[in-house]
DNA sequence: CAAAATTTCAAACACTTGTTTGAAATGAGC
DNA sequence: GCTCATTTCAAACAAGTGTTTGAAATTTTG
């Protein structure tokens, strides 16, 4: 007699998680089967559906397992900065620093993030925006508020439209990157090496950071790109 | 007797291209079976067999005749300014106004590029990279060198590595901004408004320009984002 | 150990997919 | 008019999908 709610893992939940998420991150939610999954994990082909009730669900399992704790890490590294910068205000290098990194670092296998994990949440984003809406709204909404509170403390003269735009844009190009490291690595012919990671996202983040701070906080009209060059 | 080659388009070929390239941008390549494609065309379901031989080739055959017109619209764009800039260099504003405006023109139904075509583009990419590799190569490629000697020659000094880099981020980020259009919508609580599309590209252009000339050809060691502090 | 709950497994189910077939309809050329 | 190639169409095909079933194996409990 078992308590039936969270359940015990066994074995089983697990390899089919992990075996899982390799699959969808490889190859996305739709064109890994489950008798791809099932295989690959060692287990029999009803066993998704005895644990996780559908295939559905288990990507929802997955997403939930490895969100938490990576939104906690993101958290404590922002901590981090803010206690050791001593009371001076963060900068903008740190504050996306601590949102970037957990995202891309390496964790032991069952917790935290991986980058199987990211690459496999890049995918599904795009694949399956709907799946799991409820997920980024209960999970990635709160965090990207914080975040965004940190921005504006440093920040307050921007615009809030601009300081949106400029995060969403961060966003989308976090998630873009990890996804598309294979046309990175082919379409800069082998010099940018995305495997790199520790690399990748120190690039990433100065790029971020620039593109963030431009013209701060300062009126449209007077920029390098004046509105009526773009010919639209 | 007709010509079996190219062959004459006929009505049904154009339908077809037509819902196909809508519902592959709306649900992904995988998630649109060739029975709504030729239910929504209004043609029969074999036609598409009979037409373009497979599902994959009526894919490649939409990205084909999209994508050549959009190119000669970008080097046509990069041209004029060049002219209009009557010898002095061009700046990267309107490199990359060149090189992003194009992809987001409303065109007539048939031709040129599309705000429909390029959200499939989106999508494609990141579901089926395989399936058109040799179409990025073949036109994509010859591109992008174009437009990265054109950046070139105005920042002599970057190290080729930045150089590309950073093209590459801004290559990822204009695909992943078409993709991930309604994303960006909520998860502003609608302030940013994605449909507004001049005002994003805009907003795009001076996101990535500034990016790219972060800390212009200066060595990374004294940046705002030492790289000591990138845990990793 | 025996009883009961949990987990595994092979098989089948109902359904959808892309593709093929072969006959009917349509068009053009003479 | 007839002929012949092109195009359409309904039907079927073979293969793959997620899911369900019900009995066997296993583990947990008393």
């Amino acid at each position: 007699m078992k308590a039936p709610g969270p359940s015990e893992p066994r074995d089983t939940r697990e390899r089919i998680m992990a075996a899982a998420e390799r699959l969808f991150a490889a190859d996305g939610f739709d064109a890994s089967s489950l008798r791809r999954i099932t295989l690959e994990a060692g287990v029999n082909l009803a066993a998704v559906n005895y644990h996780f009730r559908s295939k559905d669900r288990l990507l929802r399992e997955i997403l939930k397992r490895r969100i938490v704790p990576l939104n906690e890490r993101r958290l404590a590294m922002l901590q981090d900065f803010r206690e050791k910068s001593a009371g001076l205000p963060l900068t903008i290098d740190k504050i996306f620093e601590a949102f970037l990194v957990p995202l891309f670092q390496k964790a032991p296998p069952a917790f935290g993030t991986d980058p199987v994990f990211i690459k496999m949440l890049g995918r599904v984003i795009s694949e399956r925006p709907e799946l799991f809406r409820k997920e980024v709204k209960e999970h990635f909404h709160p965090i990207q508020k914080i975040f965004l509170e940190a921005l504006r403390e440093i920040l307050p003269e921007m615009p809030e439209k601009d300081l949106l735009w400029r995060f969403q844009f961060a966003v989308t190009l976090m998630i873009a990157s990890v996804n598309q490291r294979d046309r990175i690595m082919s379409a800069s012919g082998g010099i940018c090496d995305p495997d790199d990671t520790e690399d990748m996202v120190s690039r990433l983040i100065n790029f971020i950071c620039a593109g963030f701070q431009d013209r701060d906080f300062v009126p449209a009209e007077m920029a390098t790109n004046p509105k009526e060059n773009v010919v639209l």
